[in-house]
RNA sequence: GCGCCGUUGGUCCAGUGGUAGGACAUUAGCUUCCCAAGCUAAUAGCCCGGGUUCGAUUCCCGGACGGCGCACCA
């Protein structure tokens, strides 16, 4: 990788090579040669991504009483067609011989011939449109005749069923997965607002160029929460998170020379409006605590604000949570100027408004609305229309019903109108007049017990891999353990892959074996994820788990079964090597307690005996 | 998708028109009372296809994969 390098190799190659030797994850189907943008998770990643997924859900799921779901990763077009994805199907991409730059065939078509339509035009048409018309480079003026349109598809297209079949499309977010069900979710939810959905699962993606290992992939894990809140009505528990800090980037700042971050809490950044929604400033706070207990490096970590032409067909702003995962500057340049780094997308916090459930009701089969009752029923005075068909029948022949329709249509509009004797309507453009008697026009008074309401949605979507990447790039460290160089991941217990090491301290000792076998079953029974080791030495051990994370360690010596009291054993800590003496039969609970993050190894040392 | 560069055991590298060598890692045995120690041995590799050649891991062409830049990332 270009870029300043660190100690011989730049920061991210040394992890992509601890990612592949230590089993985080590599390419996947290296046997067949490869296949760019997919990758394996070994068991060291596999376990680390699972856990994040499992620390995601008891926030944003449990914690903030959310339900969970689990939809099919393969939908009808029909879904697509309706969520606005399919739009960008059939985009027709040119790029221009001399200078190199691409452009949408379909857009030049359109603004430089009188076709309307060409994005559903096929291919080859589209090409010989280009070549026809003349139509040149927008940038540099060259001609575009003969250059080849490619078509750009970035769903990964399938068939249901056999032979031709149906059309699908593997999903390119996890989202629509959630918003197609809404009419039977909202039924769960007791129909009351407001309510959250998260699924956590695969969404896929035909990038043109992936890059850069498991950031920018074709298959990825997204974890996202749906919040269908009430436009008019709901905000947001801002209080639990109200003094959280958070580093924002807001789209001013970005598009101003030599602009700043903000440090805000979240009731400042609403206050001053600095975040637009309330909701939206609400998941950033909840967001960072969640950082913050998996691990991720909160000075390597901003909240920046999507500028207008970035944000998606969706959304009505954005913030993206953002980690800088080093490999292009060092900590010098990034102190002087804390924008510079390589900064990659790790969530995004959308408000999408009404628009995905909106297209929904339109393309569906169901309103997407929820009945919202009023606390007490209303009287309402309402117009309505009930013509006279037995006139209007007779009358207007195959156009009663329009000419009915209007009168409907008018009533609502203008109920006045039918004050006088008759009343005129337009139909297909011609002047329709009729009595107003025959329109039956009465103004009753109903109660409505409440009204349809289409929530609005938030939505906090993380990508799981980048995560997952993060941590890995904030926690890797090289330093110096007795002279001799040192490589470890400073992982969070809450999603290290392995909890704790157990070793004999020699494996020639069949007694301190037997002792160490049965202390690592111990620690598993008690739901500890445990690995144990008797190769080598004792150090070799040591650095095998520091490379993977491991935050502690189980040693069992001699000294320990030495005496009448019961047997003890050394827990060593991974990120200062410090170790302490404790009972075998505490381990279990006094472990846990520290996976658990409930406490630290510093005072279980000082609760302990201390090992120099 | 375009351009530049690259691809040798699990990892990191050396090397060659006559099919390869190291380091680390791994495994087995010995040794070892706290941080990658030592000894012995073992396992394991030239990305794929085509061409040139008596012979290609090496040279040429194409592909795949990877890195970077451009474009793309709803």
């Amino acid at each position: 990788m270009a870029g300043p390098e660190v100690g011989g190799v730049s920061d991210a190659d040394a992890l992509a090579e601890l990612a592949v030797r230590r089993g985080f994850y590599f390419g996947a189907a290296g046997a067949y040669g490869g296949v760019a943008g997919f990758y394996t998770f070994g068991p060291q990643g596999a376990a680390l991504k699972r856990n994040v997924e499992e620390a995601w859900r008891e926030t944003f799921t449990t914690r903030l009483g959310n339900e969970e779901i689990a939809g099919p990763t393969v939908m009808p077009e029909a879904v697509f067609e309706a969520s606005g994805h399919l739009d960008g199907f059939d985009d027709m991409l040119v790029a221009c011989a001399e200078c190199g730059e691409s452009h949408r065939a379909d857009h030049l078509v359109e603004d430089e011939t009188d076709v309307e339509d060409a994005e559903s035009l096929p291919v080859p048409e589209v090409e010989n449109l280009v070549a026809d018309h003349g139509i040149a480079c927008p940038d540099c003026g060259a001609a575009l005749a003969g250059r080849s349109v490619e078509e750009f598809n970035l769903m990964f297209e399938t068939t249901i069923g056999p032979g031709d079949g149906e059309s699908g499309y593997l999903r390119p977010e996890t989202a629509q997965a959630i918003f197609v069900e809404f009419p039977r979710l909202k039924e769960y939810a007791r129909t009351q607002l407001p309510f959250g959905v998260t699924q956590i699962g695969p969404a896929y993606r035909n990038e043109i160029s992936p890059r850069r290992g498991i950031v920018r992939t074709r298959e990825f894990t997204q974890a996202e929460l749906e919040q269908f809140v009430d436009p008019a009505d709901d905000d947001p528990p801002l209080e639990t998170v109200a003094d959280v800090e958070l580093c924002l980037y807001p789209g001013d700042e970005q598009e101003r020379e030599g602009g700043a971050y903000l440090t805000r809490t979240v009731r400042e950044a609403v206050e001053e409006g600095v975040v637009e929604s309330a909701w939206v400033a609400y998941f950033l706070g909840v967001a960072r605590e969640w950082y913050d207990r998996i691990g991720v490096d909160g000075d390597r970590l901003r909240f920046r604000q999507h500028l207008a032409g970035e944000r998606a067909h969706y959304a009505s702003d954005c913030w993206d949570a953002e980690s800088e995962v080093g490999g292009g500057v060092d900590a010098a340049t990034l102190a002087a100027d804390p924008t510079a780094g390589r900064w990659i997308e790790i969530a995004g916090f959308s408000d999408r408004g009404a628009y995905d459930l909106s297209k929904h009701a339109e393309y569906g089969d169901e309103p997407f609305t929820i009945f919202r009752q009023y606390g007490e029923p209303r009287e309402v005075e309402r117009t309505t229309v009930d013509p006279d068909m037995s006139v209007l029948g007779p009358e207007y022949g195959s156009r009663a019903t329009d000419v009915a329709e209007a009168l409907r249509a008018l009533a609502e509009r203008d109920p006045s109108a039918f004050d006088d004797e008759s009343v005129t309507v337009t139909v297909d453009g011609e002047s329709v007049t009729v009595a107003s008697d025959v329109a039956n026009v009465s103004v009753e008074t109903v109660t409505e017990a409440g009204e349809h309401v289409r929530p609005h949605v938030v939505e906090p979507s993380f990508g799981v891999d980048r995560t997952v990447y993060t941590l890995l790039a904030h926690g890797y460290r090289e330093d110096e353990v007795d002279g001799e160089p040192r490589t470890s991941l400073a992982l969070s217990p809450a999603v290290a892959p392995t909890a704790v090491g157990v070793f004999p301290l020699v494996s020639n000792d069949e007694a301190l074996v037997d002792l160490a076998e049965s202390v690592a079953r111990s620690l598993r029974a008690a739901g500890l994820s445990v690995t144990y080791d008797e190769s080598g030495n004792i150090g070799r051990r040591y650095r095998r788990q520091d490379e993977v994370g491991t935050p502690l360690c189980v040693t069992v010596d001699h000294e320990g079964r030495e005496g009448d009291g019961p047997a003890t054993v050394t827990v060593r800590d991974r990120d200062t090597t410090a170790q302490v003496r404790l009972p075998a039969a505490e381990l279990a609970d006094r472990l846990t307690a520290v996976v658990d993050g409930d406490r630290t190894f510093a005072a279980l040392r000082e609760a302990g005996a201390a090992v120099e």
